[in-house]
DNA sequence: CAGTGGTCTAGACCACTGC
DNA sequence: CAGTGGTCTAGACCACTGT
């Protein structure tokens, strides 16, 4: 067994800067250096007090930097691990495109599918319900909408929750009030109804997590949240859908292409 | 002065969910029914283990939860405060339409007028360098580039960070490598140049800052930064830019419009 | 100066993990 | 079972803020 001197250098007892946070500096510079690996266990707690001889508060205090700067996750009963990179979702600004829904492909399929990975949708719920005020200001002030619930996950992974809201005139008695609405989803839908689709626009923001959004993503601590509200325009330039969702930051890499006319 | 009993229930002894949590979720309600609203403090830690009967480490325990939530921000010797949800920059996809640069302005500039805010710019650095291995793929791997790297100040506040750059071979004896390039930025330089610009790609993550990315921005701790790494290529499909820019994400909401064909 | 949060100690007991 | 992190106590001293 590799001592730890070997990797965690010596603390500055001169210096004003606080021990927890010299204890930080040292791990950070040695997983940066490849002395702990993604995935890999970081010495536990007790050794870190042993090596540095300081309380254990101060070497917890130090870990839970570590922590909320989303570089080591802890694992009760298991250990300090160093957060793997996962595998990002590239999410393209094209991933709307009528050409991915004229193949009978979702847009969260087609993603997954150029990921390699395998996509489930969870948590399925549709209800009707009056809109809330920025709902409702979107969408033109409808009585009532229809809402589409439902959580993505990949590889068993949760990484995005997302609710769809859709006037109640434009979807009731339409494939659309179904769990599944069929091949190309809503948006293939609503184009057979007549409701074609001009453009989306989105409104994105980053945060971090409510602990409501923690739970349903299964968020380490340290890792924030992309919120993003779409809202889908037909070539009326009505608002036919919003699309809330909540994404796990961590999964996700988002492409967008801007025309520089 | 109100009693603390008015704003904060009782906790659950017989549960099984951590005190220091408990007393989280009771300070998470108290704001979010407006018992504190923005930039109110909260009881002091001395009153809230009078009033909890805990110890300081469980309150503390339970303050820190709620920073790491973005919810309050600790004030040394001052106490802990209610964040103040800051008006927040809007960044519309077409931000760098070249009607924006005819006028004479850069899309900073654009943005900040738009905010009806303050704009500065800061610490400006302009070298040559050897591009990292990222940029070069980006570029076309041209021995050096030219690096513009600057920060972004609104109302005193800096908010964002941020890198560019272009090959030397466009920027060598050009305007473009003076700290200001004149009226329209790089981009009205680069299309005198006879670099017509055709669109840019953008490519964008959200994660916790690094500790020298907290300081740069002056970061307070539950606070993401997005981070946003566009290229230009002109109308000959040559990438010219490379822009790595780095903010703060709760001064931004980025908007983007997406083609539904 | 009194009041605030920041750091740190030296213990204790618990819950979870893996052998 | 031993080893791990999770929670909690009861102190101590310090640094920063405002009056």
């Amino acid at each position: 067994m590799a001592q730890l001197s070997d990797h965690l250098g010596p603390l500055d007892p001169t210096g004003d800067r606080a021990v927890y946070r010299q204890i930080a500096d040292r791990l950070r510079e040695a997983i940066s250096r490849g002395r702990f690996t993604e995935g890999a266990k970081l010495p536990s707690e007790a050794e870190l007090v042993e090596h540095f001889g300081v309380s254990r508060m101060t070497v917890r205090n130090s870990i839970a930097l570590l922590q909320s700067e989303g570089l080591v996750s802890a694992e009760h009963g298991k250990g300090v691990f160093v957060r793997p990179r996962p595998p990002v979702r590239r999410l393209a600004s094209d991933r709307f495109a009528r050409r991915h829904r004229e193949q009978g492909k979702s847009a969260f399929i087609v993603e997954a599918d150029a990921a390699g990975s395998a996509p489930t949708v969870d948590q399925l719920e549709v209800r009707e319900e009056r809109p809330s005020a920025e709902v409702s200001a979107r969408l033109g002030a409808p009585h009532k909408v229809l809402v589409r619930k439902r959580r993505y996950l990949l590889d068993g992974r949760p990484i995005e929750y997302a609710a769809s809201y859709l006037p109640l005139d434009i979807a009731r008695d339409t494939p659309i009030v179904q769990p599944n609405p069929g091949p190309g989803g809503i948006y293939a839908r609503l184009e057979e109804l007549g409701h074609t689709l001009d453009h989306f626009d989105e409104e994105l923001r980053a945060r971090m997590p409510t602990p409501q959004e923690a739970r349903h993503l299964h968020l380490a601590s340290g890792v924030p949240v992309i919120h993003l509200v779409r809202t889908a325009f037909d070539t009326h330039g009505r608002a036919v859908e919003v699309c809330d969702t909540v994404m796990a930051a961590d999964a996700y890499l988002l492409t967008y292409r801007l025309p520089a006319t």
